[in-house]
DNA sequence: CAACAATACGGAGCGCTGTTCCGTTAAGCA
DNA sequence: TGCTTAACGGAACAGCGCTCCGTATTGTTG
């Protein structure tokens, strides 16, 4: 599908389009960016548009869904979290310490940003942009590490079911939900204890 | 405060009222559940009243917020989970054997009634309903459930930090958000693989 | 330079929530 | 039989995501 069209047939410079210029999206996604930072990721888009001066018009024709802003603003540090994996397995001494050390960074930048973790959840139908988005970007990064880590414990002590990529991810995920300001629930530490148990297998009953 | 009045003064028997009887809550409630069967927890309210043959007021009247109608629909189911605890942890062989059927059995719960445990995290003003309510009934259950397993497995390696009560029940009930309908997302497996990690206590860094 | 066409803009409006409010209805009592 | 009182029903309110269309603003053209 989409087999990649040999030449651009005309047009090529694309500034020959007529009518009022776009919007810079920066400035958009500058606003949306401060207005999660105070109210959270469930922040009206009203209230996004007000604070870029903007009507809502212009939010929804730059991002279709409001699913869709969110991916566009945290976009820069879910591909960094991306990059991070295989530099991680690279430096650290054990495939595990890399495991360990990834799922904290995830963990840390769901955890700051609230509702974000619970935003995740594709609960609209079917096709969540922003789930999707998580799930394409991350599940093999996770994916690897978790492999690697196993790999590195030698061999499964049978052919029982075992976490995969996408499980662990989602996992991690959901366990961030409502993590900050409850000072009682430490997400961290219950993923951490989370990956222990994925790596070691479920032993009893 | 509320401090107990020594006697009720008069009025002994309650039939003393004058004005229209109360509709029997019986009604409401399985009109109620009988909704979320079909169309999940996060049913409208509107849905459910008209299900009952009953205005809105009704509902509200009978129980002031939604969470607490859902609170109401699964009160009998809550407080079965709740005493299966202790009864579990009498019959089985190892107390960490009770922990793990216990949990099973509250996974399964949360599982089957689509969107409770989407609904479960208090998201709403402070004081949810839900949240609060599963929390005080259950978290004594799982906190002992869980001391025990850990005290069967013998004195901690250390005074490292442990996940407590709250955290399990909180990280079991989020791990179950979205499970049904996702059919490579096994909540189960990573509710016991959770279990285990924290039992075991976190090993590396 | 003056029309014009093309495009982005703004925000009122729609459909959907949970919740509140008040006029209406029906049961007990005199 | 009428009156009092409580419960009822559902219109109405506020807030949400999202759509739609008249308006404003640009680059192009005669």
């Amino acid at each position: 599908m989409t087999p990649e069209p040999i030449e651009r047939p005309a047009e090529a410079e694309a500034t020959r389009r007529v009518g009022r210029p776009r919007r810079d999206q920066h400035e958009l996604l500058a606003a949306a960016a401060a207005v999660f930072v105070e109210h959270g990721v469930d922040a009206p888009v009203r209230v996004i548009a007000a604070r870029a001066g903007v009507g809502m018009g212009t939010i929804y024709r730059h991002f279709p869904t409001r699913a869709e802003l969110v991916v566009a603003v945290y976009r820069h540090q879910v591909e960094a979290c991306a990059e991070a994996g295989p530099r991680l397995l690279a430096e650290s001494a054990t495939a595990e310490a890399a495991l360990r050390a990834w799922v904290a960074l995830f963990v840390e930048f769901l955890v700051t940003k609230h509702g974000l973790a619970g935003a995740l959840r594709g609960d609209n139908a079917g096709s969540d942009a922003l789930h999707g988005y998580f799930v394409d970007r991350l599940v093999p990064v996770c994916g690897s590490l978790l492999d690697a880590a196993r790999a590195e414990r030698g061999p499964s002590s049978a052919g029982q079911p075992v976490v995969n990529g996408y499980s662990l991810l989602k996992g991690i995920g959901n366990l961030c939900i409502g993590a900050a300001g409850d000072s009682d629930y430490d997400a961290d530490q219950l993923v951490q204890a989370l990956v222990s148990g994925a790596l070691a297998g479920i032993s009893s009953t």
